[in-house]
DNA sequence: GTAGTAGTTAAAGTTAACTTTAAGTCAATA
DNA sequence: TATTGACTTAAAGTTAACTTTAACTACTAC
């Protein structure tokens, strides 16, 4: 079974055009041509599509990305790179999920910082409670705010 | 106390031209000058920068933390919007993690996909597993994978 | 057979967030 | 007084990842 360009764009939730400058950008070598010059997408393509995202996902370049595809192409004498490729992604992504919770943390601060402001009808209040009447678990990050 | 740009960029850890940028940009209107027009940062312009840092880090851009800036100018009529603007940053924030964990999933899968190879020697091992030969939690992200 | 829709390329344009450069000012030290 | 180093601005340059445009070709429906 085969995909246009635009079936296959459609496909992965992305412009057709998107495609296209993967392909220029030598990221698809894999896809098949058409004897006119059509790109016929198949199922494996597909794969290839969804692990190229997946590495986006993780903040990889796209000229970093093209690497890994020529990895592949290697064939399996390229597996140990690989391996070593995604599990430094997956410390990639898991600094980044840690790196999200302490904004979240911050945000959760101004959440309540906000919340104490608006009973009061003033951000002095919030801002001139002493580190005891506050939250325990966001006295932390205030102090973070002020200090170095 | 006070601080220059390049006092104030060490400080953050980024660069005095980003500062500068900032600035340019609109995103300072707090910050004083001397007589001979260079710039004094003080402690509270610290704590600016911080929130426009975190709010960076949630993903908003430049021009829209800009417009929380001149939230924060207007004074206490706004916090019920910087209240609003937070809980929004809130719920992106977590939409980000949960992104992130299921990009974890993939790159966990391909951890597990090359360990298996590499024992192998190829790849066509865990290509050719049946779902009941694999791991569990895994089947539902190969699964994922291949089709739609 | 013609209209319409989707495909093709090359090349130029876009956007965000900086970074660099050039030319100059200012304050402190040798 | 001269040098040094950090500051200033405006303007141009950079980078990544697309997106758009123009000019063309190819397949499908009527």
């Amino acid at each position: 079974m085969f995909y246009t360009i635009g079936e296959m764009a459609k496909k992965l939730g992305v412009a057709a055009s998107t495609l296209r400058y993967y392909d220029k950008e030598g990221l698809l070598p894999f896809v098949e041509r058409s004897e006119s010059g059509i790109r016929m997408f198949n199922d494996s393509d597909y794969e290839f599509l969804k692990i190229i995202e997946c590495l986006k996902h993780t903040g990889m370049q796209l000229k970093d990305i093209k690497k890994f595809i020529y990895l592949v192409m290697e064939g399996d004498k390229s597996i140990d790179d690989r391996l070593l490729l995604f599990k430094k992604r997956k410390e990639e992504v898991e600094k980044q999920i840690e790196k999200l919770q302490n904004t979240l943390d911050v945000v959760n601060f101004k959440c309540w910082y906000y919340e104490t402001a608006k009973k009061a009808g003033t951000t002095a209040v919030p801002d001139n409670m002493k580190d005891e009447e506050l939250p325990e678990e966001l006295r932390k990050i205030r102090t973070q705010l002020k200090n170095e």
